[in-house]
RNA sequence: AAUGCAAGCCGUUCUAUCGCUGCGAACUCGUUUCGGAGAGGAAAGUCCGGGCAACAUAGAGCAUCUCGCUUCCUAACGGGAAGAGGUUCAGGAAUGAAUACCUGCAUCAUGGAAAGUGCCACAGAAAGCACACCGCCGAUGGCUCAAGGCACAGGUAAGGUUGAAAACGUGAGGUAAGAGCUCACGAUUGUUCCGGGAGACCGGAAGAUUUGUAAACCCCGGGAGUUGAAAGACCAAAUAGGCUAACGCAUGUAGGGCUGCUCGUUCGAUGUUAGUGGGUAGGUCGUUAGAGAUAAAUGGCAACAUUUAUACUGGAUUAAUGAUAGAAGUCUAAUUUUAUUGGAUACAGAACCCGGCUUAUAGGCUUGCAUUUUUU
């Protein structure tokens, strides 16, 4: 389904606060990715904010475009590429997605680089889980 | 018709697929189906003014900030309307000439310089009670027998130089030379009188003639309590702990206080059940029907007011109002000739709500004024 309501969004403060102090972090142009994974049970297993700061983008109708189309290419490809490859468990997958570029691109380059952030998180995440794994 | 200026208005549309946030309806009550709604003229800047809310508050004064021609409009304003006056520019007419007259456009933080203090660089003799540099005169008095402007007293702001600004302007009389000293025409006036106007002010007569600066201090008059929807009101899970009651447990126990110790005395858990206040996550209200909009009539020069009629769902809260594809419209360039191809399609995104101001804005429309050209 390419539905992506509220549940699927992250609205509380105290998960965002959670998640920028202790979740890790990796950069890939133009995106900056923070996720962290906590114990409590959801719907969803993966809950998303999606971010460009004011600082970068000084008028509101950039930052909305910015937020527009990350939030478009994130609906339509999530299920595909991040929902169905992600391991079964209670855990949950707080994620960040802030938006860094120099300028504001066009749909199929964030397609594209989007796509790329699923591969990398998946990957991280895995290496992540093994050593507590054999713990 | 074109161009320019001013004012006002509009500021893309349709289809398909996939979504987001409210609302209504249906039932098989599922984050199911159907229906319908979903950014602006500035939503912006947060520069003024209000509503609303909490807190503060006897009254008065001082300080601070702010506003400043008049009358009116308004909930209010630093906003608006209509006027008054000044300034600049243009045109016209008059005069011997002019700063004077008339008309129009634009523009002005436009209270007070006669309450006081200060400042006015450079230049210049002098920058405000004219300490006379050059010049003019030397009538009157002095020197001298006399003549004589005489490095005598003195008179003089007409002329010169400087400057942003030079002591009312121009002309005539007058005089030794000059001077509002006198006169004519003007200028200014916070002096008096008369007349007009609601008032700012205007007109007339008489009198007077000591620059500018208050966006220097200051004086006068009006206004301002503080904070800002993260205001504020309410509901409230789980967990932990607080309080109360009952039961249970003990010879009132374990343990503690008083004491050097003992006695004595005093405090007194841990469990179970029920109740209860505060309060966290979270949620609800505040929150969108209004000092509102549109139209007509009436009153008013106008801003605006009154009456009647009509229609009325943006409401998010890590923050919706979208994304992609195609087509059309508008503007524009080239090819070439009336259709192709390319490009452009602005400024910009509600965050409690209103009234203003300011700033940004592709393109289009309407009205008025000015100029040019064509036709009659």
């Amino acid at each position: 389904m390419n539905t992506f309501t509220k549940e699927e969004r992250l609205c509380s403060r105290k998960s965002i606060d959670l998640l920028f102090n202790n979740g890790s972090s990796f950069l890939l142009y133009p995106f900056r990715v923070s996720y962290l994974l906590i114990e409590t049970p959801h719907k969803f297993p993966v809950q998303v904010v999606i971010n460009a700061s004011k600082k970068r983008y000084k008028k509101a109708v950039d930052r909305n475009l910015i937020k527009r189309r990350t939030r478009e290419v994130y609906r339509l490809q999530k299920q595909s590429q991040l929902y169905d490859s992600i391991p079964k468990s209670d855990k949950l997958l707080l994620l960040s997605v802030q938006f860094v570029g120099k300028q504001i691109y066009d749909y199929s380059f964030f397609e594209k680089k989007l796509s790329g952030v699923f591969k990398k998180l998946l990957n991280n995440l895995t290496v992540d889980d093994s050593p507590s794994a054999n713990l």
